[in-house]
DNA sequence: AGCACGCCGACT
DNA sequence: GTCGGCGTGCTC
C-alpha cells in the first residue's frame, strides 16, 4: 500500500503529494482524510494522507511512521474543496486544508491540545471482600448506577477508594467529556409575520440557490433565519449559520440554543483551542447540527447540509486578510452547489455587489423593507460640524447634548458611536504639520494615553511623546486624535450625572468583559453606551430611543474606493439601535460634509437611493461591481529589487492580459512593514481569459526565489 | 522549513 | 592550502 501524503510545510516548492511506503502494520488504519507521520528530508512532519492506492512511479519510497487520528480530519468534500479553493486564491493546497480545521487537527508538528476526560468506575464482576464502613459507603454508590465520577466518590473517602483501586474491586473508565455546555431546548419559535412567512416559503430548501434577504434593521431576519434552520433540521439535515466575530455575543448563542437546545455547535473567538478541538469533534460525530460561527465555520464538517446563512453579509470580516485569502460566502456558494441546498445572505445595508447580482438576478431577492409591527424607522437629524465649531470647541455640539440631557431625563438610554474607521489619534505638529511615524513600518504612530507613550500598530514599537517637535524643533506638538476617553472626560463635565459606560477594544478585550457589559447596559445600570464600531452591530435594547454618531466622516476621508459605502453602512446600522421597541427613535449625527451622498441618504434611511448614486460613480471609475479586482503585492527586503521586480512583473502583465487594465507599481498602502518594502499592482478586468495562466506562470517563476515574495489577492477588501 | 552541496573570499 | 559566507536545489 502507497499513500500519497501532502506535508505541514506552506512553502511553494514543497505544496504537492510525496508518496509513501505503508507497513503491513498500520495498513488498516490508513484512510484517506486522516492526518500521518512521516520522515521527510532529514526531519520528520505531519501531513495529510490524500491518496491511497498500489503503486508509484517513485523508486526508493520511504515508510510513513505513524497514524495519528482513529477518525477522518478532512472528509471528502472538504478535500474537494480544498482543491477548488486552491485553483481560485492561487494560495498553497496544504494552507487551504489547515484553515479548514482547529488548531488540534493541523498538520504540525507540535500540537498539545488534549481531549478531557471525566474519571468514572464501574464494579468488578468478582467481589470477594469485606468492606469497612467508609468502603461499604463508595460500594454503596454503585446500586443505582454502574457507572459513578471519580469526583463522587473521592468526597466519601479518598484513602478508601485508592484501596478498592488497588483491589481491583473498582475498575477505571474514561468518559471523553466535552468543554462546552449549552441550554436545553425551552422556547419556541415565534409566529412569524406574514412578511417574514413570505421570505420563509420563498427560499426553496431542496435547491441550490443563493438568496439576499434585505431587510431593515428590525424587520425580523434573526426570527426568518431560525425558522429557515427549524424546517431545515426537521428533515434531518444541518445548518450553518455564519456572523461576523463581533456580533457572535452571548446573548445571540443563548437565543439560539433556546430555540436548538444542544444540537448548536458555537465556533467564535472566545472560545479556546481545547473548547473549538471539542465542538469541532460534536459537529463531526453528528452530535450537533446546526453550527454558528465566525467566517472559518463555513468549514465545518457537517454531514447532510441543507442551508447556509451568512447574517450581515456586507461585512468585510468574511474575507480573510492573510493567506489563504478565502472570502467564506464564495465558499458557502460552492458547498451549496456540492450539497444542493440554498445559501441566504442577509443585511440591512447589502454590498453594493450583492445586491448588483441580485439586480441582474443572479441571486434572489427577497426583500422586508419594514419594521416589524409597523413601527417606523427613527428620525434622522444631521448637525453640521462646520457651524457648530464656531459656537463650541467641544465634541458634542448644543443639539445633541440637549437631546442626551432629555432622553436620560425621560428615562430612556442613549448609544454615542465614536466613528473610529481608518481613524487613529496620532500626534502632529501644530507648527509644521510633521507627524510622529514608526521606523520599521512608515506608518503614523497612535498616542497612547495611559502610558503617554506613542505606538505602531503593525509592529509594536514605541516611543516617548516629545513636546519639542523634531522637524521645526518649536513646542507645538499636539494630540489631534479623539478617543472614547476623552469623549467619556466630556460628558462627565457636561452631564455631571449621567452614568456612562465605556466600550471599546481596550474595555472589552478581557474575556467574558463584553458580555458583561453589554447585559449591565441592558439593565439600565448605564445611562449612555459610548462604544467604537462595537456598538454599531446588532445589539437589541428596548430602552434606547436616541443614537448619537459623534464624527460621521472619519470612515469617509479614508483612502478606498468603498469608503462611502462603509460609511453608509456603519451609519445605518448604528441607525438602527434607536427606538426598536415600542418607544419612538431618534438619530443624530454630527458631520463636516452634511452634502455628502452617503450621510444624506442616512437622513432617509434610503439604501436604494444610495445604491444607485454609488453604483454611478463605481461604474465611471471602473470599480467593483463592474469590474473585478486583483490586488498583486511585491516585497522584498532590499529596496532596489521591491521596485525593479515590480516593473518587470508590470512589463510582463501588459504582454499578458490583454482585456486588464492594469495600474501601478506603487508604493503599496504601508511601504515599509517591518523593513520590508511594497509595492502593489492592481487588477481590474471583467472577464480576461488568460489570468489564471499568467499569474500560475508568474507564481512559478518566483517559486524559489526567497527574495522576493509575491502575493496575489483576488477582491481585496483593502490596497 | 531545514539541510546539503558548491563555489568564492580572508585567515590559523 | 581550509574555514565559512550564503546562493541553489531538493525533500517521497
Amino acid at each position: 500500500m502507497i499513500v500519497g501524503v501532502l506535508v505541514e510545510l506552506v512553502n511553494k516548492s514543497v505544496d504537492r503529494i510525496f508518496d509513501y511506503k505503508v507497513n503491513d502494520s498500520l495498513k488498516e488504519n490508513i484512510k484517506i482524510g486522516i492526518r500521518v507521520e512521516v520522515p521527510f528530508g532529514k526531519q520528520t512532519l505531519e501531513g495529510f494522507v490524500l491518496s491511497i492506492k498500489e503503486d508509484s512511479e517513485v523508486d526508493n519510497l520511504k515508510y510513513i511512521i505513524k497514524v495519528i487520528d482513529n477518525d477522518i480530519v478532512l472528509n471528502k468534500e472538504l478535500i474537494e474543496l480544498g482543491k477548488t479553493m486552491k485553483d481560485n486564491t492561487l494560495a498553497t493546497l496544504i494552507s487551504c486544508y489547515q484553515v479548514m480545521l482547529p488548531r488540534a487537527l493541523k498538520a504540525k508538528k507540535k500540537n498539545n491540545i488534549v481531549k478531557k476526560y471525566d474519571i468514572y468506575y464501574r464494579l468488578s464482576k468478582n467481589i470477594d471482600y469485606k468492606f469497612n464502613s467508609s468502603q461499604q459507603k463508595i460500594i454503596d454508590c454503585f446500586k443505582n448506577s454502574d457507572l459513578v465520577k471519580k469526583d463522587d466518590l473521592v468526597k466519601i473517602s479518598k484513602s478508601s477508594l485508592n484501596t478498592l483501586i488497588t483491589k481491583n474491586i473498582l475498575i477505571e473508565v474514561k468518559k471523553e467529556h466535552y468543554r462546552m455546555e449549552y441550554n436545553n431546548k425551552n422556547s419556541e419559535i415565534k409566529v412569524l409575520t406574514p412578511t417574514q412567512e413570505k421570505v420563509v416559503s420563498a427560499v426553496d430548501l431542496n435547491k441550490s440557490d443563493t438568496y439576499l434577504l434585505y431587510g431593515v434593521t428590525g424587520s425580523g431576519k434573526t426570527e426568518v433565519y431560525i425558522k429557515l434552520i427549524s424546517k431545515v433540521i426537521s428533515k434531518g439535515k444541518t445548518a450553518i449559520m455564519l456572523v461576523p466575530e463581533i456580533s457572535l455575543t452571548p446573548q445571540m448563542i443563548s437565543r439560539f440554543s433556546e430555540v436548538f437546545g444542544n444540537r448548536i455547535a458555537a465556533i467564535h473567538s472566545a472560545l479556546s483551542e481545547g473548547e473549538k478541538y471539542d465542538e469541532w469533534r460534536r459537529i463531526n460525530r453528528g452530535e450537533a447540527d446546526i453550527v454558528i460561527g465566525a467566517r472559518s465555520a463555513v468549514f465545518a464538517p457537517l454531514n447532510n447540509l441543507g442551508i447556509i446563512i451568512i447574517d450581515e453579509e456586507h461585512s468585510d470580516s468574511y474575507k480573510q486578510d492573510t493567506n489563504p485569502r478565502y472570502n467564506a460566502k464564495d465558499i458557502a456558494i460552492i458547498r451549496s452547489k456540492t450539497n444542493n441546498c440554498p445559501v441566504v445572505m442577509g443585511s440591512a445595508t447589502p454590498s453594493l455587489e450583492s445586491f448588483a447580482r441580485a439586480y441582474k438576478n443572479v441571486y434572489k431577492l427577497l426583500s422586508m423593507p419594514n419594521r416589524i409591527n409597523g413601527k417606523n424607522l427613527p428620525k434622522v437629524t444631521l448637525i453640521d460640524m462646520n457651524s457648530e465649531i464656531k459656537r463650541s470647541k467641544s465634541h458634542i455640539s448644543i443639539p445633541l447634548l440637549n437631546s442626551i440631557k432629555e432622553t436620560i431625563d425621560n428615562n430612556n438610554q442613549v448609544i454615542l458611536l465614536l466613528n473610529r474607521r481608518g481613524y487613529s489619534s496620532f500626534v502632529t505638529c501644530k507648527n509644521c504639520g510633521y507627524t510622529f511615524k514608526c521606523p520599521n513600518c512608515d506608518i503614523t504612530l497612535t498616542y497612547h494615553k495611559t502610558s503617554n507613550t506613542l505606538r505602531c500598530h503593525y509592529c509594536g514599537y514605541g516611543t516617548k511623546v516629545y513636546k519639542k517637535c523634531p522637524g521645526c524643533h518649536e513646542e507645538a506638538v499636539s494630540n489631534l486624535g479623539v478617543g472614547t476617553e476623552k469623549i467619556e472626560e466630556e460628558l462627565k463635565e457636561l452631564i455631571p450625572n449621567a452614568k456612562v459606560l465605556r466600550m471599546d477594544f481596550d474595555t472589552t478585550s478581557r474575556k467574558g468583559m463584553h458580555e458583561k457589559m453589554i447585559t449591565s447596559f441592558k439593565n439600565h445600570e448605564y445611562d449612555i453606551l459610548l462604544g467604537t464600531q462595537i456598538v454599531a452591530k446588532g445589539l437589541d435594547f428596548e430602552n434606547v430611543t436616541l443614537v448619537g454618531v459623534i464624527n460621521a466622516d472619519t470612515s469617509l476621508n479614508i483612502p478606498d474606493f468603498r469608503s462611502s459605502e462603509n460609511t453608509f453602512s456603519l451609519l445605518s446600522q448604528v441607525s438602527g439601535r434607536s427606538g426598536r421597541s415600542s418607544k419612538k427613535g431618534e438619530v443624530i449625527i454630527q458631520t463636516f460634509n452634511p452634502e455628502h451622498y452617503a450621510i444624506k441618504y442616512t437622513k432617509t434611511h434610503d439604501y436604494i437611493g444610495f445604491y444607485n448614486h454609488e453604483m454611478e460613480i463605481r461604474k465611471k471609475l471602473k470599480y467593483p461591481p463592474y469590474y473585478y479586482i486583483c490586488y498583486l503585492k511585491i516585497s522584498s527586503k532590499d529596496y532596489e529589487t521591491a521596485s525593479l521586480e515590480s516593473n518587470k512583473i508590470k512589463k510582463s502583465l501588459e504582454r499578458n492580459l490583454k482585456n486588464t487594465i492594469i495600474l501601478g507599481p506603487s508604493v503599496a498602502n504601508i511601504f515599509k512593514l517591518n523593513n520590508i518594502y511594497r509595492y502593489g499592482i492592481i487588477l481590474k478586468y471583467k472577464y480576461e481569459e488568460n489570468l489564471y495562466k499568467t499569474l500560475n506562470m508568474l507564481i512559478e517563476h518566483y517559486r524559489n526565489n526567497n527574495k522576493v515574495a509575491i502575493d496575489i489577492d483576488f477582491n481585496p477588501n483593502h490596497f
